[in-house]
DNA sequence: CTTGACTTTACAGTAACTGCAAAGTTTAGG
DNA sequence: CCTAAACTTTGCAGTTACTGTAAAGTCAAG
């Protein structure tokens, strides 16, 4: 299949498909006379792969390096490392949350107080008292 | 005050400060003779006012445009500006929340699949039917 | 007078793409 | 056979909000 079909059937973009082969994400795809890309359903099942792993929240590099690990035969050490990478994510969404919360809750009471007519407690005149804004 | 002190005590970096002057967020500092930013403290207190809203996840470009309005003296326009904005962070708050709850429900779920032995229930092979990974 | 701590500028790099331009290829229809 | 649409190729610029580096000038202390 060329580009266009394995993009589609994966859920990107042929153009992602061309960025993630340059940054060696995915191994170059063997070409056509014409010079265009031919793939096979074993390549798809690759970038399904990695799109799967960025859907996950995995940085694309890592995406390359664990579907580089599957490929070379060594899917139980992929799975292994995935995990790892798995428990990461899930403490960094916590914090992230956390972080989502905090800053929600800052701007229910800015909210507040900007309604009440209070000017701007914006952290804009601090502690060292200031001037106009 | 030099841009060091000006950035230290409004809590960014002095490359910050320079590059919210070269994108046109904060105005161009006059220059003392040898080519130094010189800023007051009323500068200071702009620059607080433009820090304090990208700490509330604005873009810069916003905080920019909101912070000159405050300059020219439209400070009540910027208030109410300023308050539809907090509306809509908070609405993209709650659905980035919602996705991170989602996203970790997602790994959860995977996590224990994984654990217990099942391979990759990652989308990798679709409902096409697949190839080995 | 030297050393260290500043300052200036400009430019490259970051993450993960998207969009564009220019040129060649294929495919369907007339 | 011709043409027009719909592909494909490459390379490069743009996105966001900076950070880091380099090269060069300035200033304060000892």
């Amino acid at each position: 299949m060329k580009v266009s079909e394995l993009a589609r059937r994966a859920g990107i973009t042929p153009a992602a498909v061309r960025f993630y082969e340059a940054e060696g994400v995915l191994p170059a795809a063997p070409r056509k006379a014409n010079g265009y890309r031919e793939y096979t359903d074993d390549d798809l099942c690759r970038v399904r792969l990695v799109v799967a792993m960025r859907g996950l929240g995995l940085e694309l590099s890592e995406c390359g390096r664990l579907s580089a690990l599957c490929r070379d035969g060594q899917c139980d050490v992929m799975e292994e490392q995935l995990l790892d990478r798995l428990g990461e994510r899930r403490q960094a969404i916590a914090a992230a949350r956390a972080e989502l919360d905090h800053l929600d809750r800052e701007l229910a009471t800015l909210q507040g107080s900007m309604r009440s007519g209070k000017m701007l407690p914006l952290a804009c005149c601090g502690p060292e008292g200031g001037a106009t804004c």
